[in-house]
DNA sequence: CAATACTGAATGATCGTTCATTCATAATTG
DNA sequence: CAATTATGAATGAACGATCATTCAGTATTG
C-alpha cells in the first residue's frame, strides 16, 4: 500500500489514515510505557510498520507527542464550544463542562492517561501546554462564572479565576486518581459530585 | 573532604550530609531540566563531587528521584501530624491542612517543581507514590472530613473521600500554576481563597 | 602505611534518526 | 493491451550520539 493519495472509493487520504494510525498507536504505547521508556520501534512494532516509516509522517519523536495532545485538545475545545452553544445558563454551562470533562476522558483511558501523566512529565511541555490551549479552556470557565455573577446566580466575593482553577482541580484530580485507580469505575458520574460541592459547599447549613 | 564518618565536633554525620547536598542538587538539576533530560553528571557537577561519587551513596539515578519523594514526603506527614495535633475541631484542621500544603511547596520552588511535575512523568512512578505516601495524605483530609460530618460542621450528604480529593485536588491546582506561572507571587495565601470556596460553595445564598 | 573516600576516564548499552535499497503500482509506449 | 519504465512509499540495517554505570587508580585520613 504505498501512494498516500486519495483511495479508490472513499474521499478519505490514505495519508492521514496512517498519521491516525501512528498516533493511536503511539498513544497506547505512551500510556504503556511512558513517553521517555517508549522507543519509536515500539511505536512502529504497534502500529505495524516499520521504524523509517514513522518519520515519513513525523519529524520527531517529540512531534508525535505534541501532535497527540495539540488534536485532543483542539477536538475537546471545539466540540466543547459547540455543545455549550446549546446550554442556557450559567449554572446549566458549568454543569455541562464538568460532564463533558468526564466524559471525554473517561471514554478513552489511554488518551487520558497520556493527558494526565505523560504530559506533565516535563516542565518545558507543560509550559507550551500552558500557553496553548489549557490556558483557553481554563478561560472558558472563568468566563461562565463571572457571567454567573453578574447575573446573580454565584456569590460576588469569590475571584472567577480562583473558583475556575478549582473546578478544573477538582475534576483534574478526579481524572488522576480514576487513571491511576487499580479499581475500573464510571468516571462521568462524579461530575454530579464534584458539582455538588462545588456549588454548595461542604460546610452545614 | 574524603572519609563519611561523623565530624568532629557536631553531632552529625557527614554521609548523611553528602546525600543531603546530592539530593538538594538532584532537585534543582530535576526542577531545571527534567529527570529523564538530567545527567547524573548534572547532578555531580551541581553538588561539586565527581560523577562516580553520586554512586557511593545511592544505587541510581531512580534511587535518587525516589528518596527525594520518600524524604519530602516523610518530612511533610510527620510535620503535619505534628501541626494538626495541637488543632482543636474540625474545620480548623482542615485550615492548617491547606495553609500547610501551600506553605511547605511555595516555601521551595525546585522541590515544588519535582514534586508537581517531574513525579508525575510516569505511570510507573505514581502507582508507587499513590500506594505510599500520598494515600497516606489524602487519607487524612477524608478522616478530618468524616470526622466533621460526625460533628455536625460539614454536611452529610457527601462523600468524605470525594470531598477529600477535592480539597486536594483545588491544592494541587493552585501549587501547579503557581510552578508554571511566569508571574512570582506567594502562594500560601491562596489557601484562604481555596478553602472560602470549598467551605461555603459558589452559589448565591 | 593501611584503610577508606573520591575521582573521572572508559565502557557498553541504548535508542533516535538516516538513507540506500526494494518493489508494488501507475504511467507511458508502440 | 502487453511490455517497459518511472515513481515514491515503505523498509530495516546501520550510524552516531548520548548517558548511566563501573572501576582502576589517586588522595586523604588517622
Amino acid at each position: 500500500m504505498p501512494k498516500p493519495v486519495r483511495n479508490g472509493s472513499s474521499g478519505r487520504a490514505t495519508v492521514t489514515d496512517k498519521r491516525q494510525a501512528i498516533l493511536r498507536a503511539a498513544i497506547k504505547v505512551f500510556a504503556g510505557r511512558g513517553y521517555f521508556n517508549s522507543k519509536v520501534s515500539d511505536i512502529a512494532g504497534e502500529a505495524g510498520i516499520a521504524d523509517g516509516t514513522v518519520y515519513l509522517y513525523f519529524k520527531s519523536k517529540d512531534e508525535i507527542l505534541h501532535s497527540i495532545f495539540d488534536r485532543a485538545m483542539a477536538e475537546f475545545i471545539a466540540e466543547g464550544k459547540k455543545e455549550l452553544a446549546a446550554v442556557e445558563g450559567p449554572m446549566a454551562k458549568l454543569t455541562r463542562i464538568a460532564e463533558l470533562h468526564l466524559e471525554k476522558l473517561g471514554a478513552d483511558r489511554d488518551l487520558a492517561i497520556v493527558c494526565q501523566v505523560e504530559l506533565r512529565g516535563s516542565t518545558k511541555f507543560m509550559q507550551e501546554f500552558s500557553a496553548a490551549g489549557f490556558g483557553e479552556y481554563l478561560d472558558i470557565i472563568r468566563q461562565t462564572i463571572e457571567d454567573g455573577q453578574i447575573a446573580g446566580d454565584f456569590r460576588s466575593d469569590i475571584k472567577p479565576i480562583v473558583a475556575a482553577k478549582i473546578l478544573y482541580g477538582s475534576l483534574d484530580e478526579m481524572v488522576t486518581n480514576w487513571v491511576l485507580s487499580k479499581k475500573s469505575y464510571p468516571l462521568a458520574p462524579m461530575a454530579g459530585e464534584v458539582l455538588k460541592i462545588f456549588c454548595g459547599g461542604v460546610l452545614a447549613r
